[in-house]
DNA sequence: GTAGGGTTAG
């Protein structure tokens, strides 16, 4: 009891320690059993190794518990170590380490969880559910059904991994076709299927399926239907949904409670709710909510990101407070809602409030930051997140490429590269992020290395990124290069990628190129040009002094010229000191954005050039009534 | 204490 005491009190665990010693003289092994599953289950599992290590006598469940907890860990290595060292093993223990090899990756785990199955002193249905269902998740379906046939006795447990084995795997005709021979199905077994069916997006077979196998049993039929509605809500099919809805019956007014008939539960309101979410109608959604019977923390955070989304921040956090229990979803939700309607103190303050983060917290957090481009702030987030010891994965690491680029900070943005090096492949789309801050931060040839480093598959992004990193280096060539490749390989190029090849156009000086390529955009592609596009001609224009062209080009442009226009027009005009046209940008910029100084110092400037210093005074003059204070390294071109 | 199925946050 001293050691025990000892080694719990460390561990702040007073409300087991104190519980465990009023029973401690009057309970016999079995509570010491179920304090380790209590702990076990609440992810508290160094205080059960502890309690585990401190107990003098123990018995199977207790070794089977303990083992238990590092298998859903994933901690096989230790799990290993208790199945060696107990005394006595029995079935379960067998099951458990057995369980625990197939569900680590890796094909070295998988041979020695199958090596142990031969080892079994002898084997029951769960024993063979566990190693077919292990390779069926993995990929491995030869070896799933050839122990499927070799069963002793087949029960539809095992059949229902079957079907899930063969769905992952996207067969989906398979799946269909086993299902239908096999001779009982039960709850699950429909639910597999049409949770394997929306999974491969056969969501109108899945309704098929459901209306012909859903009356063999009613036991539980709910959650067949539950996974339909979600699989066409998330696809946004929101009127499928609510006809799937619709044919379950009401759960409210009735007064009995029998749990296996055929009604609606909290998850399929919930489902019904998400669906009107992701499609934005809100109102539909708050009806559901508003009916309700019963409402779990699910439904609740369901409605408040449905706030979040239409950036309803008042009503969101309206709800927030009052729910009775929010979870670490929630708070996350209203974290994002604040963070990305550009709060950032109401979200720093809520994410410094919350009782618990998980990586997500942080994600929200730091991407809300490098949204409002407040970058210094989300790099010392990601700086104090790795110092609380949480792991940054693919989402933080996305971020804070962003926020290298927005800093230009080399330094910090190698270093990331080396992380994301860590851990994805170097075909993951999020090395596309990385070539654009190496080429904002002026490293092209490391640009270049990531790009080369996408060997297996690079997508349209890749290339934009790699072509106008060419682009706004002023490596005309490079880009058109590439661009020509790219179009060899049969790579579908966006309007992202054409606003790079004119800009290259503009760089290099290649007028004719850049009205064919223009042209090849809208006949060949079929890309709607956008003003982009215009801004990128009419700089092309300008540079060779074709400022008449330009500023025709702008008269008869389907848009509202945009700064980028204007300040492309007024640099040539400066370049090739037209006066006129200079003032008429100058004016056009003025309007867009009265508080930038930038045309009036142009202005100035080309005034001064030309000696007539009256006209400069004026322009100074006017800025100076105008109350526009000069600023130091602006430019609009790029 | 072990095998198969459902909803919400980056």
């Amino acid at each position: 009891m001293a050691t025990l005491y000892r080694t719990l009190s460390r561990r702040r665990c007073f409300h087991a320690l104190t519980s465990l010693t009023r029973t401690y003289y009057s309970s016999p092994l079995h509570q010491y059993n179920k304090y380790i599953s209590n702990l076990i289950r609440s992810g508290r599992l160094r205080e059960a190794r502890a309690l585990f290590d401190s107990m003098k006598h123990r018995n199977a469940v207790t070794w089977n518990s303990m083992i238990s907890g590092y298998v859903h860990r994933r901690e096989i290595v230790k799990a290993r170590q208790l199945f060696d060292e107990m005394p006595q093993r029995d079935i379960v223990s067998w099951n458990l380490i057995v369980s625990g090899y197939f569900s680590c990756r890796g094909s070295r785990f998988i041979e020695e969880g199958r090596k142990l199955f031969e080892l079994m002193p002898q084997r029951d249905s769960v024993s063979w559910n566990t190693v077919i269902s292990g390779y069926a998740k993995n990929g491995r379906m030869d070896q799933a059904m050839k122990l499927f046939n070799a069963m002793p006795e087949r029960n539809v447990v095992s059949s229902n991994a079957v079907i899930t084995g063969f769905l992952l795997n996207g067969n989906v005709d398979l799946a269909v076709g086993f299902f239908k021979t096999m001779p009982e199905h039960d709850s699950a077994s429909l639910s597999a299927l049409i949770s394997g069916l929306v999974r491969n997006g056969e969501l109108d077979m899945a309704a098929g399926i459901l209306h012909e196998f859903g009356g063999d049993d009613k036991d539980n039929l709910v959650h067949a239907y539950n996974t339909l509605i979600a699989g066409y809500g998330q696809r946004g099919h929101v009127e499928e949904a609510r006809r799937l809805f619709d044919e379950i019956p009401d759960d409210r007014g009735g007064g009995e409670k029998d749990q296996r008939r055929f009604r609606r539960n909290v998850v399929s309101w919930n489902s019904m709710m998400m669906s009107y979410v992701k499609v934005g109608d809100i109102v539909s959604a708050r009806e559901l909510f508003d009916r309700m019977v019963e409402r779990d923390t699910c439904s609740w955070n369901t409605l408040i990101s449905g706030y979040v989304q239409i950036s309803n921040m008042d009503e969101a956090s309206k709800l927030f407070r009052e729910m009775p229990s929010p979870d670490v979803l929630s708070w996350n939700s209203i974290v994002s809602g604040f963070a990305q309607n550009g709060n950032l103190n109401l979200a720093k303050y809520f994410f410094e409030k919350m009782p618990h983060k998980n990586l997500i917290s942080w994600n929200t957090m730091i991407a809300g930051y490098e949204k409002n481009e407040d970058y210094k702030g989300a790099a010392r987030l990601f700086s104090q997140m790795r110092l609380e010891g949480e792991k940054p994965d693919k989402h933080t690491l996305s971020s804070v490429i962003s926020v290298c680029t927005g800093l230009v900070d080399l330094y910090l943005g190698k270093q990331i590269h080396q992380l994301v090096t860590k851990i994805v492949l170097p075909d993951s789309p999020i090395n596309n992020s990385l070539i654009t801050m190496y080429s904002r931060c002026g490293a092209i040839v490391d640009a270049c290395t990531v790009f080369n480093e996408r060997k297996l598959y690079k997508d349209v992004i890749t290339w934009n990124a790699m072509i106008g990193g060419y682009a706004s280096h002023g490596l005309a060539a490079e880009a058109l290069e590439l661009f020509k490749l790219m179009k060899r390989l049969k790579i579908h190029p966006t309007y992202i990628t054409f606003i790079s090849v004119l800009n290259a156009c503009a760089h290099a000086g290649l007028v004719e190129e850049g009205r064919i390529q223009f042209k090849s955009m809208v006949t060949d592609y079929g890309i709607e040009p956008r003003v982009e596009h215009f801004a990128s001609l009419v700089d092309i224009l300008g540079r060779q002094g074709q400022l008449k062209e330009a500023m025709d080009l702008i008269n008869t442009m389907p848009f509202k010229p945009d700064k980028a226009v204007w300040g492309a027009l007024l640099s040539a005009c400066r370049v090739h000191n037209n006066v006129e046209l200079a003032i008429v940008a100058a004016d056009a910029l003025i309007r867009l954005e009265p508080e930038s100084s930038a045309p009036y110092v142009l202005l100035y400037n080309m005034y001064a050039n030309l000696r007539q210093w009256e006209d400069a005074e004026r322009v100074r003059v006017l800025m100076e009534e105008k109350n526009v204070k000069k600023q130091a390294g602006y430019s609009w071109v790029d």
